[in-house]
DNA sequence: CACTTATAGACTGACGGTCAGTCATATAGT
DNA sequence: ACTATATGACTGACCGTCAGTCTATAAGTG
């Protein structure tokens, strides 16, 4: 077979993009090491060169994910024309109407072939993300908009649990049932942040 | 080899409770179907001529577990000498601070080779014990200890939270920042379910 | 400077080992 | 005889390893 010498970071990218497009497709256990090499078109050892195991480029595949998401809700986070409820809404709105790529991913996370890679995205989030949102919520205390004692904590609960509650993959909620689980999700978010009711009937 | 036929429930049982023994000490993704069947002493065919599939007997234990615990739960929840903080406070504890074999297994729940158990257990408990649990909050409610819509719902909610973030295995978290959260969660349980302040600072 | 000779880094693919799952066959109970 | 149980050798799909190849660049050499 011929040989191509490439700039290591190229290859590296090369064979997580292969990876993740794959993922996305036919889930991430369906997802053959040899699937991703034929793709690439290098040899099994090049993949093992530049990940030391298939689950280790799930966890690379993860983080450059949630990489990517940080930087937008970052950008919103730091945008002084915004008001602190007009920054929430944009933060949450992204997550619950996704655009783009983003739509096509949601729709694969919640099938049962990607629960390893929806899990440990989850837990990305809730590491990188809560932070931001604290931030956030925080500057929303100062401005008596919020009320809250633990920011970081209080929201990486709330990540968690809307994170877990909006699977529909797993859980096959009937529309009836969403929509009373949207309800009270959006009390328990209003209360717990202190702040005033119906201030999150925008979700 | 000699052949030993016996009633097939009891089978059933001995290759489950076999595959539950392994679980918790090897985890699920290490533990083999030769492993299990070596353990019963029974021949592969036999193991699949019981469970369709390894995932399948994960599935059956996964209820197993969970069709014990929520017998507690009724127990609590039908006793009606206990006042209705009295039956939230001995369902919390039983999650938070487990007996017998149950703290067994929380160790080993939060293991990263028993993600897929875990999780599964987790969506099952979302599934059986929330409905026990908001019986026990719409009476509360009905005895202005409570005061929330959607008690199942919420409770759903608070489950999926609890549970996720408690998963010190996951999560590495200091002894210092475990506090702040448990406070969190203490707020965000009180607030949502429309409690007095401090009634849930038992947790 | 041209010209060999190391060294490192990227790349290869045959091969080994592990397991889930299958199947043809055999035996106990009725 | 007939059905429900039980057996274990076998298959095939995958992950991960390893001994070795190829290319480019640097270091010695006359």
């Amino acid at each position: 077979m011929k040989r191509i010498v490439k700039d290591p970071t190229t290859r590296r990218a090369e064979i997580l993009e292969a990876a993740g497009e794959l993922f996305r497709n036919q889930g991430y256990v369906h997802t053959t090491v040899d699937a991703i090499i034929q793709k690439v078109g290098v040899a099994k050892g090049t993949f093992y060169y530049y990940f030391k195991s298939k689950e280790e480029i799930l966890e690379a595949f993860v983080q450059s994910m949630v990489d990517t998401l940080c930087e937008e809700y970052k950008k919103i986070a730091d945008d002084s024309t915004l008001s602190v409820m007009e920054k929430v809404r944009q933060m949450l709105r992204s997550q619950s109407h996704p655009i783009d790529k983003q739509s096509e991913w949601m729709e694969s996370l919640h099938r049962p072939e990607n629960r390893e890679l929806h899990e440990r995205l989850n837990i990305a989030i809730i590491l990188k993300i809560a932070p931001v949102l604290a931030q956030v919520i925080e500057q929303g205390n100062k401005e008596d908009v919020f009320h809250v004692e633990n920011a970081l904590e209080t929201v990486q609960f709330l990540l968690a649990g809307s994170q877990f509650l909006l699977e529909s993959g797993i859980f096959h909620w009937e529309q009836e049932e969403q929509t009373k689980r949207l309800q009270a999700m959006q009390v328990i978010i209003e209360r717990s942040l202190g702040a005033a009711p119906g201030s999150f009937s925008f979700l």
